[in-house]
DNA sequence: CTGAAAGCGCTTACAG
DNA sequence: CTGAAAGCGCTTACAG
């Protein structure tokens, strides 16, 4: 027996396809006694609704933007590529998805970029960047518009956003530091932290979440102040290579945010390798190459492709006016070894 | 401007809709010339075919079952009710899915299953069970009727099974090792191990991969033979209590498959959770609690959801006759401590 | 408050 | 080798 379709219901009621819709989709206008006779039918017959006939005949079309940093970061080309993947894939049935870029720390490029959304007609924002009052207020202007606004990877705490898409970044430095004291075990000693920059918040919370584990259950091992590199190369292999240098018992190195490349540089050239346990954020290729070659003990990962493909389902639910299953857009926070690269 | 559709290709290739439809789905009949006008205006337009309108012309739909073992495993509820909701979204579209059971070790019980299965009209079978001859020949017969198989969780290997989802487990069991070695420390001493069954390729692959990192990199520690639980309780923890007793100097313990139950009873009664490293597998509702209570260190997991998901993907794909995306396939082996529990 | 008819973007017999 | 027409499971004006 094949699955029930309108028409079944619109028999077994005795209403026409108008009225079985009507009822489906709880418009008014029809009376309750029909309405009793149309629901009885569709429980009877067990009928569930063919969704994409649905949107089909309704014609729907989503609108996304995905407004993303430019930035030297593999970890901003692994997202860009997830979600363009995923705007190929099903889940951007009937969706058009574009993506617009601003520089990282240029609030005026980031304030046009919200300017431009603005004039046109769309549906979802989903948005990754530091959070300023520009970015607050333009998050602000969207709601007012009745747009659906997500914050990507960080957050934007004091903002009209609803739902973030992305790790707990506290979580994330706890297991970074929980990791950093078992592998480096009973030595003591100094850990070194390289961070691109303090003014980020998921830096800050995984540093915080780091500091906590270390100081609670690794009392013996001394966490060093951070070191910044700025999302550049050379100044991160400087800083490190300074830090490094000044604190000769150096057992450990957590590099927090981007800035990897940095940082495998200078312990490649010292074969430091392998009496410095290092942990690090982000599977990139640069990440992976680290893990394989022995430079890198631990990658902390917030998976690329699951967060653009929570931010897609979550962006159509909100329009959709559908409850989310929370459960399914967690994005996990990943562990990963050579031994697990895959 | 909104997306082209086969009639505007139509009317670009001054064709007819069926002759659209012939050159899109390549099928034969068409003049050479006339296929080169219709991908003419495919291209000039950026035509891209709505999926969903055409497995609703073409009212196509799929019959799949999923075979799995009946047994005591919270992980088997776990996956039965992945599976279940697969089923319920969006990526059961047009597939009528079915779960049945057969008790593991029953082989009996395991050919009538196939043999019901050889009845129907079914489009795609996921098994997860013993490699037995049984399984083997039910999967041979299964294809000579050109259903799609694939292997659940632990591969069927001399099989002809179309495709494999789960972990490498091999690679999960050296992640385990690595952990345990990281996680010991400098200690010397033994680890014990627990298994349900050596009867099963995936835990016996988990514990080659186990003792080769051991033996490798962690000369210092000395790793006990199995003990197993059989997938009792009970038995599980005499087993484990017993060779607790009889080594004194053990320092670690692993336990490779189902059993963490058994395992944990006989720890939280020892007090022995501090001062033993705990390595398990799959992050059911019994590992959450040990892990959140410390009694486990760390749970090696395979994603109940992913391998549900992945194998509708791949049924759906193989029915279609079109390519999977190995990327997206790949089950990834989780590394779960309890600081990124979530 | 209710229904008949047309249409969404495709595919499928059937006819020529 | 090609096309006109009907239909998949829904929704949407429009008319009553």
């Amino acid at each position: 027996m094949s699955k029930p379709t309108v028409h079944d219901i619109a028999r077994e009621a005795g209403v026409s396809l108008a009225t079985v819709d009507r009822v489906l989709n709880s418009r008014p206008g029809v009376r309750e006694k029909t309405v009793k006779r149309v629901k009885d039918a569709v429980q009877k017959l067990g009928y569930t609704r063919d969704i994409y006939a649905a949107n089909l005949a309704r014609q729907r079309r989503y609108e996304f933007v995905f407004v993303l940093p430019r930035g030297p970061s593999q970890f901003l080309v692994a997202l860009r590529d997830a979600i363009l993947e995923t705007a190929a894939g099903p889940l951007s049935d009937r969706a058009n998805i574009r993506i617009l870029s601003a520089p990282y720390s240029d609030p005026v490029a980031v304030d046009k970029v919200f300017r431009q959304i603005e004039q046109e007609q769309v549906d979802g924002v989903a948005i990754m960047g530091n959070e300023t009052p520009m970015v607050r207020d333009g998050i602000a202007r969207l709601k007012a518009r009745n747009v659906v606004v997500v914050a990507l990877v960080t957050d934007q705490t004091n903002s009209a956003r609803d739902h973030f898409v992305g790790i707990d970044n506290t979580a994330a430095g706890r297991t970074a530091g929980v990791l950093m004291g078992r592998f480096v075990g009973d030595r003591a000693g100094k850990v070194a932290v390289v961070v691109n920059t303090m003014q980020a918040r998921d830096m800050v919370q995984r540093r915080m979440g780091f500091d906590d584990v270390m100081a609670e259950r690794f009392p013996h091992i001394q966490v060093l102040p951070s070191v910044e590199g700025r999302d550049d190369h050379e100044l991160t292999a400087r800083v490190t290579e300074q830090c490094l240098r000044l604190n000769e018992d150096v057992v450990g190195l957590y590099c927090v945010g981007a800035g990897l490349r940095g940082v495998t540089q200078v312990l490649r050239g010292r074969g430091q390798a392998h009496d410095l346990v290092v942990v690090g954020h982000d599977l990139t290729p640069h990440a992976r190459d680290a893990l394989e070659a022995g430079v890198v003990d631990v990658i902390i990962n917030q998976n690329a492709g699951h967060i653009a493909r929570s931010a897609m389902r979550v962006l159509r639910a909100h329009c959709d006016g559908v409850e989310v299953i929370a459960s399914q857009e967690k994005i996990r926070i990943e562990i990963v070894l050579r031994e697990n690269l895959t």
